[in-house]
DNA sequence: ACTGACGATTTTGCATTCAAAATTTCCTAA
DNA sequence: TTAGGAAATTTTGAATGCAAAATCGTCAGT
């Protein structure tokens, strides 16, 4: 097993909440789970702590980390900045096939809305975000990406949706759809702000937040 | 010595060109240069190859990263947008006296361009980007810029310049004191932009990329 | 002389081991 | 009965050891 799937496997146990937020993570028990020992899980570990998925306290061990409000504000405006710059480039450098792509993506998506089917909406709309990212063909900015949407996927894909935002959200869909055809850089980046900053007012709203107040509502 | 404390330290040496870029870099010698074994050596190697400082080939060992004229394009262009986004978000959040401290830090920066003292002028230079930055209040924006930064500080903070083109870099830099004066985020994030454009152009055509053409050029 | 292959040496990757720190358990005293 | 503290246990952080892979050096064959 290579170091990159030792990694790659952790990560996928907290996006998907495999781990909990704010677990403790037991070396012991993970090592024994991949068949690893220590030393290469620990590795693993200092760099998902760097990529923020991990919180380390010396001497004291690994918890996945855990999203505050603050948190998810900071990580959506970056999000917001890194897409909006996604949008100008990718307009300077999209293919037709790229585009075409993407086209056939918001169809689908839009049968999706029609059909109230919000998991394969969901589907449909981050294949399109992502493609614009692809399209920026700027490796830099892919990773940068992948790491950000990485720790607000959950919440950014699985909150539900009002019928009137829902609505709004493919409005502003087709508005993307069209800047892209357009090449309008700026307008993109504009429209994408505007979206995501919608989302993440949702997000929000719906106290997507890991915060320990989660916990203590429960308890 | 604690697990930070060695990243940091062979960071350093990579950002100081202690170790030069493509540089192999032997473990054993490491260990003994920090007086650690190599268990927490290879750790910060493994955060740092996740920071796309150091190039990790499996069972062949680490080498410092090296800037192709690509990579120096796609940081740049992150570099910028992710300036772009500090610059609107400090237009909102930013305080007086962090005002006052950029308008300082102009003036002498202003002064040292009259003296035609580079070092100097890039300090001031440094501090104001990265104020605009700290303004933002954005930690995960923060820590990307570091990150991002860090990998161009050697091609942004020692390229030589014109006399044409350092007093364009002035007056651009005027531009964004009047816009942080006047709180106006979108031009602020404009005239960065553009700033870091020109940057970027400079940098590319004074051929600081790091290729290993530098290497055979030189044999 | 040059190419290619074989063996020796070095280097990497990981498991194991050991010391220090933290946590838990259990006992004592108020 | 409960609070405080000491011993035992667990857990972390780092050094060492070992097997596999890669690199280097040498030598045989052309």
């Amino acid at each position: 097993m290579l170091h990159t799937e030792v990694v790659v496997g952790i990560r996928a146990m907290l996006l998907e909440g495999d781990i909990p937020p704010g677990a403790r993570i037991p070396e012991r028990e993970l090592c024994e789970r991949l068949q690893i020992s220590r030393t290469p899980l620990r590795e693993a570990l200092k760099v998902l702590a760097a990529e923020g998925l991990v919180q380390l306290l010396p001497n004291r061990g690994a918890r996945a980390a855990r999203l505050t409000d603050q948190d998810m504000r900071a990580l959506f405006e970056v999000c917001q900045g890194l897409e909006a710059l996604a949008g100008e480039l990718a307009c300077e450098r999209i293919s037709e096939t790229q585009l075409a792509a993407i086209e056939a993506a918001h169809a689908d998506m839009a049968r999706h809305h029609r059909d109230r089917d919000l998991a394969r909406y969901y589907r449909c709309n981050r294949f399109i975000h992502e493609a614009i990212v692809t399209a920026a063909d700027n490796p830099v900015l892919n990773g940068l990406y992948e790491t950000v949407t990485a720790r607000i996927r959950r919440a950014r894909y699985l909150t539900p949706m009002t019928e009137q935002r829902w609505a709004l959200a493919m409005q502003e869909h087709e508005a993307i759809l069209n800047m892209l055809k357009r090449r309008d850089g700026f307008g993109l980046a504009h429209i994408l702000r505007t979206h995501l900053r919608h989302k993440r007012e949702e997000v929000i709203r719906a106290g997507f937040a890991e915060d320990e107040q989660t916990t203590r509502a429960a308890g």
